[in-house]
Order: structure tokens, then C-alpha cells, then sequence
DNA sequence: AGGTAATCGAGACGGTACGTCGTGTCTTCAC
DNA sequence: GTGAAGACACGACGTACCGTCTCGATTACCT
């Protein structure tokens, strides 16, 4: 968990805040609370406000108070499943793209995570600032990682250097994630990540 | 357009019909209001089954007696927009696989097309059955024609033989489908097949 | 049973009918459908006209055809439980007034009847011409006997020939009435008839 | 009036009351509702909740927070017209048993009142607590108060004291309350009041 | 015998209301 | 001012019934 952030600006002024201050336990609470449901089963069309609050043993307006809507929230409980990507550690390009691929099957793919992150896709069209929000903090990262791999690649001449980082990314990323959209309850299989890279590698058509 | 299908069973037996027959009137009324509804901009969120019957001039009850919800409607509007993926018909492997994304470029991943793809994707563990339905009927004949072309380039020599053609398939489709999926605001740009084509044809790596 | 009468005028015209006659099964099944399901507890408010049909094994349109509405239906039925007033059999007037409170004990206000003539009474001032009719087909003929005593008590001097007989049979009628509306779930209890009677014809001021 | 009381139970524990409280202009706003749309001659059959609630400016919750249906709603109407009996004022009993009669016919029988009063007729037998609910907080005052009356008038000789009270009562309130059930079109007619109970005290054989 | 026509059971149809639930706002008291 | 609690106006949910309307099949009268 990396904090909310979303309403609580956290800016430089000091607001000269009165009263009771909120109470970070409630932030948790809220948020553990739908990964709990979440991990129960909890599908996300059940998971009302209502239903979250009553859960949290919060109430109602102290969620609204923090969160604009659900979507909100839910941008938020997906933040706080993010982890900073593993830095370039292999010996060469093909192993440090396995190693991120890999870290996107076991960490930023998993069974909770592809539960929220559907719900996101779901709001694109109809919110958009939410999504470039979590584009922002949480896609560009992972996809700036890669870029940086492949820009390394390319320098070192592992990589083809007339092709756009940005198109390759999508080669390389989006095979994984699709399936986790469409069909995340069978878990992805271990060994794709090494056959997704070595596939885009090698090239399809015949030496 | 193939029809509803859901639930004209089309089975063998004449069935024993009593009573007033469906009016197929109503069906068209539905999931052309439902379009013409996405069309004016109307997010799936703000779709009610109340608006979608008050709009299409029909009772609610007369909905619920074709769709058993809000899910198996919006399958079936998004099942009337499919289309027969083209025959074989480029000189080459290469321009038929370019052919296949170019039509799931114009006619799949339209605008229409892609809001109600994401709330089928939001429901996808929430309603396996729904998802399987939608596969069964829809994706997998697309997802054939690709296997297809694969097996033939293989057979020719065109496509490396030893690569699992289902595998294959992800990798040329998924790129452009989760573009579709994550920012379909902007239009997917002209070029993008034959790019994701020759990319995966020629490998990554330098020759 | 004396027949429907309200829909089928039986008037003198020939009222040349062609096609398939009406089925007089179908009248019987209906009211006795409505009779079977009161006798088995089934309140007014749950008879619909849905239930009624499904449970006679008719069609609704043919109820419709009978009857303008529920209301028209229980009219009949009411009118169905009707059975012609005793004649002035007693020895004296006092006997025939007890006699004839009987008949309304017993017969004109049993648990059945008294059920259905709420939902009548209900309807008073909504659908005045419903009331009108039963008036005319039921009550009237009851109140005609009661006056008919009356006058010849009257003629006889067993009766105050100063007061108006409307007025009296209100007067013998209208407390076993009220009872059986307001609490008919309890049987009106033997003897009533006779304290009723005996009360009214002595006074309640001391001799 | 003597305020809803079918929810707010009036006990002696202070009850512990949390969140918002209910407001009570609801409660006014519905009741007075109900009965401007009565006074405008809308039957009680189209009197849907929906319809109160609409009217009333109150989401549906809200009053089925209050009330468990529509006979619960139409008890509290009925009781909200409620008005305290006149106490013993006459001369003499025959004077008290009028007064109370005109009573009856001025306030408890007027249009208003028996078109609610018929609804709960009909619901009788289907809903008895219902009945039972308002027989206890509104008739049995009024019985006793006759009831009294009856007595005070036995001590005094001025009744026969070998006759049953709660029979008595029913003789003198009866012929007034079936005349209001069954044709209140017609307003009750002056003098009324004073034939009734003239004829029971002096009784319909001739002295 | 064949035609015409109103009837039959069945059930779809556009509506309206049901009673419940969720949304986002508000109002109370306690801290 | 924040906390839990819960009332509030609003609107969607999925079901039931209303009274009307087709369906194919039946059942009489009238050629």
C-alpha cells in the first residue's frame, strides 16, 4: 500500500486543517475491505457502497467523504496492489523482458488484481479521467520499464533499432494481458512469458 | 448479422407452439434502440433495462421474457454486429493475416463495438456462462480464421512450423484489441495491421 | 345458481348468433373456481384475474368475454349464492321476522358470501352501477320480504303502524350485518336472531 | 388527532435513537395526501403507493419505512380523523345516545372516513391485526362511550336493565353505519339520529 | 360436404404498481 | 470538523397483474 492520494492532495500549502483530523484507519479499512470481499469471491457488480461501508463498519458519507464513486475507490484499491517493477537485473535484454512479463503474471496479474482492473476497462469510455489517472501512475511506469529495456537492447544491438518502443511494448504486453481480461479463472500458465518473448524475438516467419 | 439465436433454439423439433408467437419486431426494436442509445453516446452504465424497454417502446416484462439481463442483452447487441470475417482471398500469408486485422480494425473494434466489449469483459467472471456463450459463437470463428491462415503459412513454408498456432493468434490479435479495449477513444491509425504483421513475421531481433 | 344474466341479456330480440356458442361450462368453472379457492382461505385481495383463469383452466380472454372486470365476476358469484327468501310460514309476525334473519344468519351471511360482499361493499362508491345491480337483484328482494311483514304486522297491530318500514328493516337488518362485515371471522352465534327481534319489538325503555 | 402512533411506539425506554431522524413532515405530508386526493374523489382502488408517494414529494422508501402497506397507511388516514367522543352533555340518556349518533353521522361517517372505512371492511378478513389495530385505538372508545351511557341509563332506570350492552350498541350504531357503507352517496339525512333511537326506546310493538 | 364465423386455451403484448435495493446527500449526536 | 448511524429523494431492479391482442384449433350454424 502506497497511500491514497487521490483526494488528499498532500500539497506543499499547509490548508490549515480544523477540527477532528480523519483517521487513516478508515482508509484501511475501507480498502482492505474490498480486497477481503474481493478474495471471498465477491464479484465487483455486488459490491455496493452500501455494501462496502456496512462491511468496513464505516459510514456511508465517511467513504464518499474520500472517494468520488466506486470507480474511484476501485482506482484506488488497484494502487494499492502495485509494486515498483523489478530494475534490469539479467544478464541480457531477452532475460530482463522475461523477468518483466513475469513480474506482470505473478504480480500485476493476479486473481485480484484482473477483478479490479476489468472494472476499470469497463469505465473508459464513460470516465476518462479515471483511467488516464491510473495510467499515469500505475501503466506508464511498468511501460516505461520496458521501454527502457528495449532502448538498452537497442543500443547494445540486441534489439532492432527501426522499430517503435511503444508499438514493440504492446507486442510484448499485450498477449499476456488480454488473456488475463478474458480469461483470467485459469491461471496463466508458467513458461509463457519466456515463449511470448522468444517468439517476438526469433520473428514467425522461418530463418 | 446471424440473429439472436439465445434463445430461438433452433433444434430439430417443430417445438409445439401455443399461444401468441414473439413478435420479431420487438427483438429488432430492442437492440436497435440499444445502439442507436450507445451511438447518441450513452455510456453502458447509464443503459438501464427500464430506459433501453421505455425507448424502445415495449414492456419491461416483454425484455425479461427474450434476455435473462442486462448481460445476455448486451451479448446479443454485440452479437447482431458481427460479421463473417473475409475468406482467404491476398496472394500471400502475410496480406491475409493483415487482411484479418484490418477487418477486426474497421468492423470489430468499432466504436459500438468496443463499448459493449467492455461490459462483457466487466462481466466476464461474474458470468462465465455469458462469456462462453460470446466465445462459442463469436470469437472463436474469428479466432479460426486466424489458426487457419497460420496452418496454411506453415504448410507453405511461410510461417515457422514449429510455434502453437493458438499462441500465434494472440500475438497478432491481442495488441490491437487491448489498444481497443484501454483507449478506444482515439481511432485505431491506419498502418497499425501491417505493422503488428511485419513486426512478428520479421522477429525483434536484428537479422 | 339462478343463471349469469349480466352479460348475457337474454332479452327478446333473437339476436341472430353465429359461430361457435358460448361453452355454459365455462361460466360454471369460473364461479366455482372463485367459490373453491374463498372456501380455501384464499383472501379476495390475492384472486386475480390471472390466477382465477389459470386455476379454472380457461383462458383470460375468455373471463373478459363474461365479465367487464373482477368486480362484474364477484357479482355473480355473490349472485350465485342467493337463494330465495323463506316465505312468512310463523305463527306470527315475531316468527317471521326471526325466521328471517335466520335466512341471513345462515345462509345470506355465511363466511363465503360475507367474504365476497366486502369486496362489493368496497366498491360502492368507485363502481356505483355494480352496487346498483346487486341492490336491485339481491337486497331489494330481502328487503321486500322484511317490509312485506312489517306492512301486514302492521295490518294486524302487532306492529306500530306510525313508523316507516325502510327505517325498520334498517333497524332488524343492519346489526347482523355490520357484524358479519366487521367480524365475520368469528360465526354469528346462535340466538342472535331472537334477541334481535325480541329487543327491537319491546323497546329498550322499561314497560 | 392523535398523531400516528403506529410506529413510534411511545415507550418508556428513551429507545437509544441514532443517525438521522425520521422527519416528521414526512409522515404529515403522506397523510395529508392521501386524503386531499380522496377529498378530489380519487377512489381508493387508484390510490397506489406509488401514486402517494409521487404526490407527496417522498421517495417509496420513505414511506415504506413508516408504513408496511397500503391498509397500514389507510389505517393511520382513518386515525388521523379520529376525534375525541363528545362526553355526557344531555339532560338526559335519550339526549346522550343522539348526540352521540350525530356525532357519528357529522364526523365519523362523512365522505371522507367511509370511503377509507370501506377499504378496511375489505381487508377484514384478510389482514385481522389490521382490524384489530383499529378497533382497539378508535371503535372501542367510541363503544364504550355508548357503552356508558347505556349503563348510566340503567342505573337510572331510564334503560331496560336486563339487555346486554354490547348488543345494544350494536342496534343503535349499526342502522347508521351500514346506511354509510352501503350508499353514502346520499349524505346521511338529518333527523336520523333522533328516529333511531326513539324507535328502539320505545320499541316497534305497539304499547 | 364445405364455408363461415364466433368460440376455445394459450400466451405475448404495452402498461402500471409492487416492494427492495443502491446512490449520493443530509442531519442527528458523540468524540 | 470527523466519526457512525441512518433518513432522505430518486430511480432501477425483476415480478405480477391488468385488459387487449394474436395464434391454431374447435364447433356450431348456413348454405
Amino acid at each position: 500500500m502506497t497511500g491514497e492520494g487521490t483526494t488528499s492532495a498532500s500539497a506543499g500549502a499547509p490548508a490549515e486543517r480544523r477540527g477532528r483530523p480523519r483517521s487513516p484507519a478508515v482508509d484501511t479499512a475501507v480498502v482492505e475491505t474490498v480486497l477481503r470481499l474481493l478474495e471471498d469471491g465477491v464479484g465487483v457488480a455486488e459490491l455496493s457502497m452500501e455494501r462496502i461501508a456496512r462491511e468496513a463498519g464505516v459510514g456511508k458519507a465517511t467513504v464518499y467523504r474520500r472517494w468520488a464513486g466506486k470507480e474511484a475507490l476501485m482506482l484506488d484499491v488497484l494502487r494499492s496492489l502495485d509494486e515498483a517493477v523489478p530494475g534490469p537485473a539479467g544478464a541480457c535484454v531477452r532475460d530482463d523482458l522475461v523477468a518483466l512479463l513475469e513480474f506482470l503474471r505473478r504480480r500485476g496479474l493476479a486473481k485480484r488484481s484482473s477483478a479490479v482492473l476489468r472494472t476499470v476497462v469497463a469505465q473508459v469510455q464513460a470516465r476518462p479521467a479515471l483511467w488516464a489517472e491510473y495510467h499515469d501512475t500505475v501503466v506508464a511506469a511498468r511501460r516505461e520499464a520496458f521501454e527502457a529495456v528495449l532502448r538498452r537492447g537497442m543500443a547494445s544491438g540486441e534489439i532492432r533499432a527501426d522499430l517503435d518502443t511503444e508499438l514493440l511494448t504492446d507486442l510484448f504486453v499485450s498477449p499476456m494481458l488480454s488473456r488475463a481480461l478474458f480469461h483470467e479463472w485459469r491461471e496463466l500458465p508458467e513458461g509463457l512469458s519466456e515463449r511470448i518473448v522468444d517468439t517476438l524475438l526469433e520473428g514467425v516467419r522461418p530463418a
